[in-house]
DNA sequence: ATGTCC
């Protein structure tokens, strides 16, 4: 007898403990799965996730399955949350499936500082870090430039980063990709959107972005947190935030772009938000090369914020950020794609990993995770609600099998922000976050505080829970968060 | 997410 569940005419089949699939039917090339338990299958029946998710399973090459990773809701024509392997020599590239915000991401600076050190110093460190690091909509970056060098940063990302001295070398081993895409191409990307991000190089931006000062609570696999370089008690620092409005005008720009030239395509597809370009089309590589030049600006957006936090700690602890050691533990991306060679069927192939909200997550042994990580599996990174905890995992064994190497990235939001301003008042949320939980919220709109409300968030802890049960990711260590900026 | 519509 199997077990099904049905959402709006949905049916999905239970294979096995937290895996779901949508069978093939009709229009569909591949069936689709969905990997939650059943309190988070709830949730993501709730919205347009499993139609999107059943739609995206018409893009031509889609491979074994299109996948929702536990934390997933609706996005943009793909699932926020989604993960869709296509063949790179006879599918094709989506810039829906990879999300407005190119390369939004997240990276853990470590530090060697302990709780007790930061206690009493909270409210000078978090209006300090507020003055110094840009944040909200629109303008201001750590450095406004021109046109020439955003097309440095587009070309060589971590490497600019480290020519003008905001980053090491340490650094740059330490982003996905060592901070540089290879086939970044800043010719593919419009004046336009290098006009939108000259003065955006090193801001936070706003919504769900933001800059945690956090404490290390719990150690849950002693030997990767070793590797990892995290303790219990430990001050470490979460930056997320991706590629501002270069990134979104880039999106755009190649939706509108394909729509008008790949009509045929489209015509074949359930929804206009899916528009891809054929593999081996003029546009998939420009996309593909503007995707990588705004890829590697949200590395530099990311690398400078580095730069302003570590200067901003110089200053309130009166020490060196090197005698501090804060080292970058790691930066992974969660909007991307990236050919990516996985095996399919007993065979090799080359795909378009295409993750909308999803981490990557490659197990121990895989030469792209950085050496000093190789025997654990590579570092992935969770945040979770500004009151709740972020997790650091590891790349699980499984992984590769299941995910195309990719589990879920955050915790997911369970309600609209419109809903979010009429259920909270942002003095409140960051009032009762200081008296309740001691942890110090600054944000240039409270409006923003309402709708990044702790309670908006799915449980980061079942999301956690089931990418480890699944054994695409295993939790390594668990932090708290004590100061919080954003937008 | 986003100069929340060129």
């Amino acid at each position: 007898m199997t077990t099904t569940r049905e959402f709006q005419d949905i049916t999905l089949e239970r294979v096995r403990e937290h895996v779901w699939e949508i069978p093939k039917s009709g229009e569909m090339r591949v069936p689709a799965r969905v990997l939650a338990s059943e309190e988070l299958l709830e949730q993501i029946g709730d919205d347009k996730t499993l139609q999107q998710l059943k739609n995206a399973t018409q893009l031509p090459g889609m491979q074994k399955y299109a996948l929702c990773m536990p934390d997933g809701h609706q996005g943009y024509g793909f699932p926020v949350g989604g993960v869709g392997a296509i063949d790179a020599e006879e599918g094709c590239i989506s810039p829906g499936a990879v999300g407005f915000d190119i390369n939004c991401g997240v990276r853990m600076i470590r530090t060697n500082l302990t709780y007790e050190d930061l206690q009493g110093n909270e409210e000078e460190l978090v209006e300090t870090l507020f003055e110094n690091v840009p944040s909200g909509l629109g303008g201001g970056g750590v450095v406004e430039t021109d046109v020439k060098t955003v097309e440095e940063i587009l070309e060589r990302g971590l490497d600019w980063a480290i020519e003008e001295g905001y980053a090491t070398e340490a650094d740059r081993l330490h982003c996905e990709d060592e901070g540089r895409r290879p086939n970044a191409d800043a010719d593919a990307v419009s004046e336009k959107a290098k006009n939108r991000g000259k003065n955006q190089v090193g801001s936070l931006g706003s919504g769900n972005h933001f800059l945690e000062v956090q404490r290390v609570t719990d150690i849950y696999k002693e030997d990767v947190a070793e590797a990892f370089g995290l303790e219990a008690d430990q001050i470490v620092v979460l930056i997320h935030c991706g590629s501002r409005g270069l990134g979104h005008q880039v999106c755009s720009d190649y939706v509108r772009k394909i729509e008008q030239r790949h009509g045929d395509l489209l015509a074949e597809l359930p929804d206009k938000d899916l528009a891809a370009a054929p593999a081996g089309s003029e546009l998939a590589a420009e996309y593909y090369g503007a995707m990588g030049a705004a890829i590697n600006f949200a590395w530099v957006n990311r690398q400078l914020i580095t730069h302003q936090t570590r200067k901003v700690f110089e200053r309130v602890f009166g020490r060196d950020w090197q005698d501090m050691e804060m080292e970058l533990l790691y930066d992974v991306a969660h909007n991307i794609a990236k050919k990516e060679p996985h095996d399919v069927d007993g065979e090799t192939r080359e795909l378009y990993v295409h993750r909308k909200g999803a981490t990557r997550a490659f197990p121990a042994g895989r030469e792209e995770v950085p050496r000093a990580y190789r025997d654990v599996g590579q570092p992935v990174i969770i945040p979770g609600s500004m009151g709740a905890g972020s997790y650091v995992l590891r790349g699980g064994a499984e992984s590769m099998q299941e995910t195309f190497g990719s589990t879920a990235h955050g915790a997911g939001r369970t309600m609209s922000r419109t809903q979010a301003k009429q259920d909270y008042w942002g003095e409140t949320v960051q009032d009762e976050l200081q008296e309740q939980n001691q942890i110090y919220v600054k944000a240039q709109s409270g409006a923003t505080i309402a709708e990044e409300a702790p309670g908006v968030y799915k449980d980061v802890d079942e999301v956690v829970r089931v990418s480890e049960e699944l054994g695409i990711g295993d939790a390594v260590a668990r932090t708290f968060p004590v100061c919080n900026i954003k937008g």
